[in-house]
DNA sequence: CTTGACTCTCCCCCCACTGGAGGCTGTATA
DNA sequence: TATACAGCCTCCAGTGGGGGGAGAGTCAAG
């Protein structure tokens, strides 16, 4: 019979802990003293403790290991969950891996620039998006205004009110001169009709999205571009999709020279 | 002024969060009603909101968010603290990588017998601990029982006892038939005099130590010998020091043959 | 009998939220 | 004007794996 600060020395395992485990019962005492509650262990149960240190070392929650180790697991149950770990892990090194190349690009940056970048990039989850949208070729991004006065128009028929921030999609693969394919949308709930001209559907889910936000005039979006593409490249990402200009705050009178516009670029993208 | 809803649906942040971040002081609304409560934001927020991701996502805690966008930080600063996470990212991911071998190791294992081996390999550390040993050289282990007379009989002598488990140390670089270098230890506390023979140091630190726990008698320890030897070898690690026998529940009798006696086996190891 | 080391329970703290209860507020509709 | 109902508020509890400390009881040695 071994008290609690004993066992903890011999284990090397703190008190705390100790009490820890007993407490979720995963190492209880053999046994407790009824009157003064006092913990008294045995040689044998530093056995268990250690395999509970060993699991543990591999990653597995204290919970698992309870399962674990009360289940007397077949090595085919045991396998299966060091297969679902080791995948478990593998994930996580990859994250882990991909934040430090964000950390070295952004360091990368300060080194050249000697100064921050006006522009935060972040990679996000983008939900799907229910829409009303008109696609149309224009000559250039400026010149979408006349799809704007159609969807608003056809919405207006069906006295439809938008729920969100209003957006357009560039379906370009590359940068052009003149004549670029650009999707007006709508975010809309409930029922909407298609009619000529208008497509009502849902905008799928995109699972990663590097984004940046603009704060200031159309006219100087292109900064937030390239900061982006240069973002993009330095990360090994590519562009899988078409881009999304999110208009989170529109100007009033016009977006092009107004100095309050907010606008959300939104580039899907692929690991490399 | 925009409520803390449509915030939420522009910047794509829960409201929970945006609350949190209120509290937290990382953004606070540009107003809030006196007598609803009400949380009112501004677009310009949104920048900030970003720029926060941003560096949430590079593994900023929200304190370190907090201080780095309200300290004005010069570039030079930036980069000091760009610099610093991207050791610690970098420490993380190899720690990672290693409980992933570690994991393998453990698939290879089960693979190979189909079932599950008796010792749990651990990797720990040990504090240092002062120690009163007797060293000297003996045919074979089980022989060193004379050494631990000697070193009984001195500390008896200054009426010392022990606190904490014995441990033999074996300092002889590789396996021999016979005349193993042997140091026998009583850990001690307090002011203990070395005398002829006997030596009173403080025994260092090991930063990682490879362990098992063999619960059995001294006979069938060389199994735990080969399963921790096997272990080193498949996790790349490679011994850095004399191996320690730390005798957890010595046998009142006979070691030799006690079924009950506990041993753990600390190999000092280094990553290859 | 006293001292000091040990142990007990209980509570709060960490981080970055998440979920829920219960109660206001604001807007649209009947 | 009454009533839905969505939206917002605060407060509380919980997550995992313990750490720190208070206040009180227990054990063994001198």
């Amino acid at each position: 019979m071994i008290r609690i600060g004993d066992f903890s020395q011999l284990s090397r395992v703190p008190i705390k802990t100790l009490r820890y485990y007993d407490e979720v019962g995963l190492l209880k005492p053999v046994r407790v003293d009824d009157f003064t509650g006092y913990r008294y262990y045995e040689h044998e149960q530093i056995a268990r403790l250690n395999r509970i240190l060993a699991l543990k070392d591999l990653g597995f929650s204290l919970e698992q290991i309870g399962q674990l180790l009360d289940a007397g697991l077949s090595p085919e149950q045991m396998r299966g969950m060091l297969i679902l770990r080791q995948s478990e892990i593998r994930q996580r090194v990859q994250e882990e891996a991909e934040r430090l190349a964000r950390v070295e690009s952004r360091l990368r940056q300060i080194e050249q620039e000697n100064e921050m970048s006006k522009y935060d990039v972040v990679v996000k989850h983008v939900d799907a998006i229910r829409i009303a949208s008109v696609r149309g070729v224009v000559p250039t991004p400026p010149e979408q205004g006349s799809l704007w006065g159609e969807l608003e128009q056809m919405l207006a028929r069906q006295g439809i009110k938008p729920v969100g921030a209003c957006l357009s999609l560039y379906h370009d693969e590359e940068p052009k001169e003149r004549d670029w394919d650009i999707e007006v949308c709508e975010p809309v709930a409930g029922d909407v009709t298609a009619s000529r001209g208008m497509n009502v559907y849902e905008l799928p889910a995109a699972p990663s999205m590097v984004c940046a936000i603009h704060h200031g005039p159309f006219q100087t979006l292109s900064q937030a571009y390239d900061a982006l593409m240069k973002w993009i490249d330095e990360n090994g990402y590519h562009i899988c999709g078409p881009v999304r200009e999110v208009y989170l705050r529109p100007s009033d009178n016009d977006s092009q020279t107004d100095p309050n516009t907010v606008t959300e670029i939104q580039v899907p993208v692929m690991k490399a």
